[in-house]
DNA sequence: GTCTATACGTGGATAGAC
DNA sequence: GTCTATCCACGTATAGAC
């Protein structure tokens, strides 16, 4: 203690470490609610309470501050959402259960949807971040095909089509039902096309023998 | 003729209406080639080849430009992809010669994907522009769900979900399909999905009667 | 390490000459 | 109707005081 302020609960120097962590939420926050292009770098420290010169001693750039945005998890987390599915039902019911406890979450959350797609949009044009959106769907794959071989074996099910395969589907027709919802805001359709996806996969399923 | 420069090949004294269609073809041309953020006043008029002065007496505002771009059909023309379809395979044979024609399209102009996206992203948080990525979802729906029931009559088809419903999956998936290749530009990868799509779609036909 | 003030470019939009 | 010059707000980034 070298000053007379130690009893004070000053917000002042706090590391750049966590600085940096309120930033990135701070960004999150704005962009949530006013979009990415309203995320300036002003908008950002306001936001997270910050004289607007800590930025760049916490990013060297702007781009540095996307970079880390895609890689927090922005998007739902699967282990959240699929871990409280009952392990025991039909293929169908299963992955009915499965899909309905995703949508759940994208409908409690679409702003994330928005956000998520908006970063994406952007990445992909900038050289420096295009292998992010990659990578992120790669691990999303990932837990999915992880997932799917696991229910299999549980279920004594296997599947007529490589897992992966079944994942990259799994994954592209959620993708496609979510972008029709935020442009209609329809909740029952997508359910309904959701309900169709899962009893379509579930033919892709037999017991295994 | 009240000048002596009659006989220049002058491009002055555009109507207003030429000038708004040169401006937004120059704005597609900028968007696709260096994104949407790029896309100013001032580099779509240099694009056009006008004076940044001329953008404010064709368009009232950047949105009104917004708008006119979403109107033009950006997206896949499905009339022309799907035109040269043959229409006497078996379902999952015409699907997948369905999905291929499209997704053709999609690889040769992979920059409107981009452009498409963005442009969808921005009208959804602009509360003047949300109903135009509506629309267009709608027509595209709407687009799908005719061709689906012309289909079925000319091969004697019905469909065991609406037609609608089909149409919903089909756009869903292949939307889904697309985000994905926009990350990874994984071409064969797509095809694999795009096949496996077509093959579930088909188990959703039978003969009619 | 922290923060203020500022530099410097660019954005959309407009006023007013022609 | 057409175009030039300009306004003003805001973007990222930095210099330099504390």
């Amino acid at each position: 203690m070298t000053t007379a302020s130690a009893g004070k609960t000053t917000k002042k120097h706090l590391s750049a470490d966590v600085r940096r962590e309120r930033l990135v939420a701070a960004a999150l926050r704005v962009m949530k609610r006013d979009g990415i292009a309203a995320a300036s770098t002003r908008a950002i420290c306001a936001e997270a309470e910050m004289p607007h010169g800590a930025f760049h001693y916490c990013f060297r750039s702007k781009q540095e501050l996307y970079a880390a945005l895609l890689a927090t998890d922005i998007n739902i987390d699967l282990d959240a959402a699929w871990g409280a599915v009952a392990p025991d039902a039909t293929p169908a019911g299963m992955l009915r259960a499965l899909l309905h406890a995703y949508w759940e979450a994208v409908e409690a959350d679409p702003e994330a949807q928005l956000v998520l797609g908006e970063l994406v949009n952007l990445a992909l044009r900038e050289p420096e971040l295009h292998e992010l959106p990659a990578w992120e769907h790669r691990a999303y794959l990932d837990k999915t095909t992880a997932y799917l071989e696991r229910f299999g074996q549980e279920a004594d099910l296997e599947y007529t089509v490589p897992a992966a395969d079944l994942a990259q589907m799994l994954v592209a027709s959620f993708s496609g039902v979510i972008s029709a919802w935020l442009a209609t805001r329809d909740g029952e359709t997508a359910r309904v096309s959701l309900d169709h996806f899962a009893d379509l996969f579930a033919t892709l399923t037999r017991p295994r023998g």
